[in-house]
DNA sequence: CGCATAGTTGACTACGCTCAACCCTGGTGG
DNA sequence: CCACCAGGGTTGAGCGTAGTCAACTATGCG
């Protein structure tokens, strides 16, 4: 999940990587651009956007400081979306051909490689997990519950806006709010401005 | 996407993998099994399902033939969720240190695997875009396109029943059943049995 | 010729979205 | 020190649409 923690990073890649700064809304790469290298958050959120038809558009999740971006591009020849800065951000870039070829002179590296993927498809299936789970209020509690297991511990304190973990949930700011304030009425949780308790783990 | 169609595959892992079959409802694996192989389906359907709570259930995209699963096998000491057999299916388990030996010893193989594995991300991001998609006859004709495209026909055919064409996109069959008739009384499909056409795509 | 299952259609319900008003906090300037 | 303002957050009213339950039709199989 974090490329940034590898400690199976060739030497060689480092003379390769290309540190990009990110002002807000600024686009790292475009749908249909040329797909020349990897990334990886460093600082700041970067969401990756899909402009279908002709004017909708699909943001999926931000990408976070230590997440990935853009792996298709080692196989692709262009970007199947587009990312844009949500607020100032730095990304590191890994271009293409260096990143393959240390992958395949590098064995501890090409596992740590795959274990990042096979993290981010875990992320993703969670995901798709919580978007399974129509009631507003019990999809919120099942994403505490992660949140707070991989913490572990029962407090979760949130870092930015509750409109900006309305539309990670896929809710508006206000169904989030209802659903917050039910799960407090029903005795799930207790809160302080952006400090959660989960009173009773429901996780499995 | 296919392991099955690896050309690198090595050939000491032919002596590893086992062939398993499975009747209808048949349990793979189970949520919490120590996690000692890699699937890939071969024929039937395999569903993923998780446990949460209490008595709460998920199941995320069945497997279809040449898709793989458990790949969180490789890095994990237990499976995360079930795999229950939805009919009569064939899998083949990669025993998970051969493979990993193989992965380390042979970049080529390490190559297609990485690929197999940021294809499965593509198709988790895909269903993610799908899902944030509220209405439902939208959802719908999205995924058509999307079926569309990736046979570059204007002509789609369901090879099993529109039941599961609606759980998989995450509706109810009735709402599927009158997003069809509204997609078709809107000119946007014309369609026979189980095969559809779209009369115009409207593919990005 | 039934029987089982898939698909369709209708009536009703439930819940999340939208729009709008209001509250509360933190920052700024008089 | 207080008045004001901007933004996030909350709450309310109304609407639309997907889910649910149920009835009915169609299809395929014994």
């Amino acid at each position: 999940m974090d490329l940034l923690t590898l400690n199976s990073l060739p030497e060689e890649l480092h003379n390769t990587i290309v540190r990009h700064d990110l002002s807000k809304g600024e686009t790292l790469f475009r749908q249909g651009d040329p797909a020349s290298s990897f990334f990886v958050v460093e600082t700041g959120r970067i969401k990756l956007v899909r402009y279908i038809g002709d004017d909708k558009v699909v943001t999926f999740q931000a990408v976070e400081p230590g997440n990935s971006l853009g792996e298709i591009a080692l196989f692709s020849h262009t970007y199947p979306c587009s990312a844009v800065a949500e607020v100032a951000s730095q990304a590191i870039a890994y271009p293409k051909e260096p990143l393959l070829s240390a992958i395949r002179a590098n064995p501890d590296f090409a596992e740590d490689f795959i274990a990042m993927l096979v993290q981010k498809i875990q992320d993703l299936k969670l995901r798709i997990e919580l978007r399974d789970i129509r009631a507003a209020h019990e999809r919120l509690l099942r994403y505490l519950d992660y949140l707070a297991q991989s913490n572990a511990q029962n407090i979760i304190s949130f870092d930015r806006p509750l409109k900006e973990i309305a539309t990670d949930l896929g809710l508006t700011p206000e169904t989030l709010s209802r659903a917050l304030a039910r799960l407090e009425r029903e005795g799930k949780i207790a809160r302080t401005r952006l400090q959660i308790t989960l009173q009773k783990s429901s996780a499995a």
